[in-house]
DNA sequence: ATACATGCAAACATTTTGCTTTGGC
DNA sequence: GCCAAAGCAAAATGTTTGCATGTAT
């Protein structure tokens, strides 16, 4: 869990990050990096833009924008979990996780293993001239509730 | 490379599959199938349907309804790479791929190395209870034409 | 004071659905 | 003949942009 103090921290480490770039500090950025930090998992534009912090202070575009510019930043990562939506998640150090997503419901849990995929990685760019790769694993499958009326988990343990 | 005959044995397997669960087979479906295992590669909806093959004979809505019912019975995998449109490809046997994803310009290469991850894919069934797990992985970074204006290639060797 | 950032509203792209007609079995 | 599939067209959803205004630096 994110103390008050560490969020602020984190808050002011992003915008100083960003302050570099010539990008500003605003109301609306701190506010959605303290809700992406909080939930800690990914989140579309519509969550972000509709919880309760950013809906009374932000328009959805702003949102909308805000995370275009901290994409480019490599502040969040943008993901492809087979909704409609992007989900977006903002990278925190040792936090990278993998998911498994039910196909039926789109439940989304964290998968915790050692990712066996991360060292591959400087290993493809030498192979492909690619610069700044990064990975994006998901695992798809039907959850025990939709399969029968089993168990429920939200985040599985593996290896 | 697909011979002709492998594309009418393969067209007849689906169909047969297909029409075990109760689908018929028709000209669209033979056509799609067509389309899709000559590209071999991810493709849109779009990308499929202004096919010449497909854009002559049948409806853009066609395309859709038929990726659908080919995802659910598993003829099809669906894939984000983090476009605006979803990507689809044909299942084929021994022809699992992970992509190399240019955040730039967004051109798709396949990389060509033996998968570190499907292995762990039973073990996550048991600890998860979820069923008929697959994944997806993909590489996203700049590509050499985007980064400077060197090498170019489609097809990344990797390990 | 000067940009960059925001809000609001409109434009876009893509997906999804309804309904009628066609065609596989 | 019956029911799934296709065609056409409209609606829904989510993303992206334009422009006038506000605000961080």
């Amino acid at each position: 869990m994110l103390s008050h103090s560490d969020l602020d921290s984190l808050s002011g480490d992003i915008a100083d990050r960003l302050r570099n770039r010539g990008l500003r500090r605003t109301r609306a950025l701190d506010l959605l990096i303290e809700e992406m930090a909080l939930r800690d998992k990914p989140a579309t534009i519509a969550d972000l833009s509709q919880s309760p912090r950013l809906s009374e202070n932000c328009d959805p575009a702003t949102v909308y924008r805000l995370l275009m510019k901290l994409e480019t930043h490599g502040v969040v990562r943008r993901l492809g979990l087979h909704d409609r939506s992007t989900y977006f998640i903002l990278i925190l150090p040792n936090r990278h996780h993998d998911y498994l997503v039910c196909t039926q419901c789109g439940r989304i849990s964290e998968v915790d293993m050692a990712c066996p995929v991360h060292t591959l990685e400087r290993k493809l760019e030498k192979a492909s001239g690619f610069h700044h790769i990064y990975h994006e694993l998901e695992f798809f499958g039907i959850c025990p509730d939709c399969h029968t009326g089993r168990e429920q988990s939200g985040h599985t343990h593996c290896c």
